[in-house]
DNA sequence: CTGCCTGCAAAGGATTTGCACTCAT
DNA sequence: ATGAGTGCAAATCCTTTGCAGGCAG
């Protein structure tokens, strides 16, 4: 009764997770539980619209799988984004958080959408990736600095904590 | 022969340096100098255009004035900042970098510049602060979210890197 | 004088690394 | 079978903190 290497899939394991699976195993890197335990973690996490931070993440992982050490999951993390399955956003509190990617295996374009935080109750607000277009080509015309939106968050305050 | 508090100021020290004492002290904040070093730090880099982290700064403090302790100088960022004598920007990169406040003792209105940051070769390009006027309104009208254009800084890359 | 600020040293928390072993391929 | 990935533990790095003494106001 072969198995094919798929052993780690599981029921609930969504689109998602198996998407990023096949792109991680196609740019020729491993799929290891201690993976799957943080495409889980990550892909959980943006379905209630979360953004963890790297400790946040091993937390979690611990959780679900406490056969994975928190050292697997920093290196995790660092394969993870440079094989482009996950990336990651710098948040002005000076704290890192991480999503799955949702397409894309090739580099450059940035589609994905950029980022406030609240300096008040750090919440994190995704914002249509166009909106910061008016000063990315004011930057671009004036300094011939490229903008990348969706690297890092701009601070403010929210709504609630107006 | 009495001294007048004065005793700090140093035939070097600039209108810059000056004025920060002085806010300094109407805040209620006394003039040590540890505190003393830490601005004449910062201005020499505002001079150069340099932003310096905490600890860059911890560095150079301890070449002009060895007596000074690391501890003491991330305690007076704290008090200066506080004191609304320094400002401090978040860069994408996750380091947080200081440079003296011009002017305004008073709270809230945001009149310095914006930054943005090259995430190849690290170099910090202030912006005018109208750049991001655009998507302030954008955000606050759509979201309600209250931009804080120089509290941290974007990245991309700049022409240099280009 | 009074207590804010400092030096010192030690603690702290997050991330990294060396090493030998394991398992995905 | 072979080396990428891992667990473990120790090392690092930056920053903070408790405490006793010192200096600014």
């Amino acid at each position: 009764m072969p198995e094919t290497g798929a052993h780690h899939l599981r029921p609930g394991d969504s689109q998602r997770v198996a998407g990023a699976v096949a792109r991680l195993r196609s740019a020729g890197e491993r799929v290891t539980p201690a993976r799957y335990a943080v495409l889980r973690v990550l892909d959980a996490a943006d379905v209630s619209d979360e953004h963890l931070t790297a400790e946040q993440i091993g937390t979690r992982v611990a959780e679900a799988e406490p056969s994975v050490h928190r050292a697997t999951v920093y290196r995790t993390l660092t394969s993870l984004v440079e094989a482009r399955v996950v990336s990651h956003v710098h948040l002005g509190g000076s704290a890192t958080v991480y999503h799955l990617e949702v397409e894309r295996p090739s580099a450059a374009t940035a589609h994905s959408h950029a980022h406030v935080q609240c300096s008040s109750c750090g919440r994190v607000i995704d914002v249509p990736h166009d909106t910061f277009d008016p000063v990315a080509t004011r930057l671009h015309d004036e300094l011939g600095f490229r903008l990348d939106t969706s690297h890092a968050a701009l601070l403010g305050t929210c709504s609630d904590c107006g």
